[in-house]
DNA sequence: AGCACGCCGACT
DNA sequence: GTCGGCGTGCTC
């Protein structure tokens, strides 16, 4: 006896309204023959006294609520998302103490733009005729009716829309509007081989290892391998295994900006099959990519952290290119981070994962399977480097570091400077009074920008025009401290610039549109220095960089921070892995203040196995991740006592049995808000996350009331 | 978050 | 008498 299939009567609706105090599901009843509402349908639903949208979550057959209490959804629109991707965003809200409707909105492209039409013009049959000698035509219309036929249909614009109408109007030629996708053209970087290339003993192995765990319906790898391993060649003939079997892909890098050879392989390997998505595209071009992957025209997405949402059905492999960026973070609620998020997408499609690094993370290593690529495909050995000691030292470069810049510049070669501090001069002191300029929003001092004459605020991007007296005493000597990259620029342009050797700087003040072109004019040039923040050490080869230098090298590891070392030892060996990709006799000069310290000593040594393994044996004992979770709980408002009392008023509500809560510490004001924060540490990382996320749903009335805003930060970074 | 309801004071 | 201030409460 066959069953009948009822169709669901109900619709649960999450609506996307980004408060925590409306928190679904809502039940809303479907009208029989109702057809198209699934789950992960976009619709538009009543919503106590107006309309909202929302997302179907789930079917059910019925409800507990009385039918005259139920509604129907008004429509249903395009721009649904695929199931797991729901499935993903309940995941989320409970991860990440957010809520489902924020995560789903993370999700969704944005709503204000639409297809663009274009008006197209095709020839008719009376056109073809008429071209064929029947009827007057004028030589211009000849010409256009001419085009039309010989090209097919053509934009209208481009030979002329008011000749096209008149000639419409003697149906001689249809015009339509047709829809056109935006897609932004990325520049080509680097080699592209359309083809895969030859792979060495350790990527074959690594490959069929990948594909292995494919084929068994899953997989979590970590792709260690050294700067110029070929960990891109890998990613490529995986995904290309995975098209093969009928699957979909997703691609996540730190930077669109600064990753453009990896997107320029991928563009030329796989074509229109891949859709780019970056924060640099337009809000139209940026649906119509979505659109191209919710189709299916588009079956490998390249992207950065929001790339993890990808709309595609069956995402077969996810790989994250770079997985000790940090950018993988996001830093608002819900504050996820896409490689955790990658894994758990994987997890509910059974797919693999793929993470590639230089350097890999200690919780990566403790968690993923790891395959190693240890040789560059081109055999030549990693550059030899020298720790620098610089204490006691008066001049920023250390005579050493002047001595080989002057070689190469005598030589003619190229070099990169790392020093991770943008701006002319961290602080201005008055000479007299000693007061610090600060920031009137934030409790930093204001950095000076010289050249374009303002002193600003790092933190807020507040600017103000350079004082010429100090505003406490009128005194008129103010002391410059520190040098940041814009100083450093002029110093060595000075020193060794000019015809023939360049000096070009990379940090977040040069505009995003000119960060291609400098790194393009640094590639081509035949001699030069590139200098800047850790901008330079990411992602982009230059083969023929034959000297690196990292000035302060210990400038990120005076954070009081437990990933400090860790940040520190992938700085100084990425930067590292950029000089000397072609020539054995590179060298790369480490100065610090630090010459003793674990992480500086094992990177120069080029020793990643040392150093994770000390780092793990730390975190252990100190029960850091991976081997505890941290949960953040941030409390921030104008009123300046209001979060840290709050922050108090928390703490009294958890009680962990397995868990330290550390704090309620007060933390430096930033854009005017005074700040205040939690930091719960726990062996037991899901009921921690519940207790710290039911407290917060406790005080969310009371944290609105006095106007202090609450963001929770699992795993912080 | 919106949005309406409701209970108070200041205007035509 | 009504317009409109924002406290309170609800949204299938």
């Amino acid at each position: 006896v066959g069953q009948v299939v009822q169709p669901a009567a109900i619709a649960r609706v999450e609506p996307l309204t980004s408060t925590r105090a409306v928190q679904g599901p809502f039940d809303y009843r479907l009208p029989a023959g109702q057809d198209g509402i699934e789950v992960g349908s976009l619709v538009r639903v009543p919503f106590g006294h107006r309309s909202t949208l929302g997302v179907v979550v789930d079917l059910a057959d019925s409800s507990e609520l009385p039918d005259e209490r139920l509604a129907e959804p008004e429509a249903v629109l395009d721009g649904g998302l695929p199931r797991d991707l729901v499935a993903l965003a309940r995941w989320m809200a409970r991860e990440y103490c957010s809520t489902p409707a924020r995560a789903l909105g993370l999700m969704l492209p944005s709503r204000r733009v639409g297809a663009k039409t274009v008006l197209t013009a095709s020839i008719t049959d009376a056109g073809a005729r008429a071209l064929a000698g029947e009827g007057a035509l004028t030589p211009n219309q000849r010409a256009a009716l001419d085009r039309l036929a010989s090209q097919g249909p053509t934009v209208a614009a481009a030979i002329g829309t008011p000749r096209l109408r008149r000639l419409e109007g003697r149906g001689l030629v249809r015009l339509e509007h047709q829809r056109q996708l935006r897609r932004s053209v990325h520049p080509r970087v680097g080699s592209a081989p359309a083809q895969p290339l030859s792979l060495t003993r350790e990527q074959a192995s690594a490959l069929a290892e990948i594909l292995a765990g494919l084929e068994r319906g899953g997989g979590r790898f970590l792709l260690h391998g050294v700067t110029g391993s070929g960990k891109t060649e890998v990613y490529l003939q995986a995904v290309e295994a995975v098209l093969q079997a009928g699957r979909q892909a997703i691609v996540l890098v730190p930077e669109i900006g600064l990753t453009p050879q990896l997107v320029t392989r991928f563009e030329a390997r796989l074509g229109p099959l891949v859709a780019v998505l970056h924060s640099k595209l337009s809000a139209g071009e940026r649906h119509d990519e979505w659109g191209r992957l919710r189709r299916g025209e588009a079956r490998v997405c390249v992207g950065p952290r929001s790339a993890v949402f990808a709309p595609l059905s069956d995402v077969g492999l996810i790989v994250v290119d770079e997985e000790h960026d940090s950018s993988y973070k996001h830093e608002s609620d819900p504050r996820y981070d896409a490689r955790t998020v990658a894994l758990e997408r994987a997890r509910l499609l059974g797919s693999a994962v793929v993470c590639g690094t230089a350097t890999p993370r200690p919780e990566s290593l403790a968690t993923l399977h790891r395959l190693r690529l240890r040789e560059r495909v081109d055999a030549r050995p990693l550059p030899a480097v020298k720790v620098l000691d610089m204490r006691g030292a008066h001049h920023p470069l250390h005579p050493e570091t002047r001595l080989a810049l002057s070689d190469l510049h005598r030589q003619q070669g190229k070099a990169i400077v790392l020093l991770n501090r943008r701006g002319w001069s961290n602080f201005l002191s008055c000479r007299a009074c000693g007061q610090v300029r600060m920031c009137p929003n934030c409790d930093v001092a204001l950095v000076l920008h010289r050249s374009r004459g303002f002193v600003a605020c790092h933190h807020c991007g507040h600017r103000e025009a350079v004082p010429e007296h100090c505003p406490a005493c009128g005194s008129p000597a103010l002391a410059r401290h520190g040098a940041g990259t814009e100083r450093l620029e002029h110093e060595l342009d000075q020193a060794l610039g000019g015809e023939g050797f360049p000096v070009f700087r990379l940090d977040a003040d040069v505009a995003a549109s000119r960060v291609a072109g400098t790194l393009a004019r640094f590639g081509a040039a035949p001699a030069g220095v590139l200098v800047g923040t850790q901008m330079v050490a990411k992602g982009h080869d230059f083969p023929d960089v034959t000297l690196g230098v990292v000035l302060d090298a210990d400038q990120t590891l005076r954070f009081p921070d437990f990933r400090a070392e860790e940040r520190t030892f992938a700085l100084v060996t990425q930067l590292a892995g950029r000089a000397g990709r072609g020539d054995a006799g590179a060298r790369v000069l480490v100065q610090t203040l630090a010459p003793e310290a674990r992480c500086i000593r094992r990177a120069a040594a080029h020793d990643v196995d040392g150093f994770l393994e000390s780092e793990l044996a730390h975190r252990q004992i100190l029960s850091y991740p991976p081997y505890g979770s941290l949960i953040r709980v941030l409390f921030a408002a104008a009123d300046p006592g209001a979060p840290l009392e709050l922050a108090h008023d928390l703490a009294r509500r958890l009680s962990l049995p397995d868990a330290t809560v550390l704090g309620p510490a007060p933390l430096f004001r930033l854009r005017g808000r005074s700040r205040a924060q939690i930091v719960v540490k726990s062996g037991q990382r899901a009921p921690a996350i519940a207790a710290v996320g039911a407290a917060v749903n406790e005080l969310a009335v009371a944290a609105s009331k006095a106007k202090v805003s609450v963001s929770v930060d699992v795993d912080p970074q």
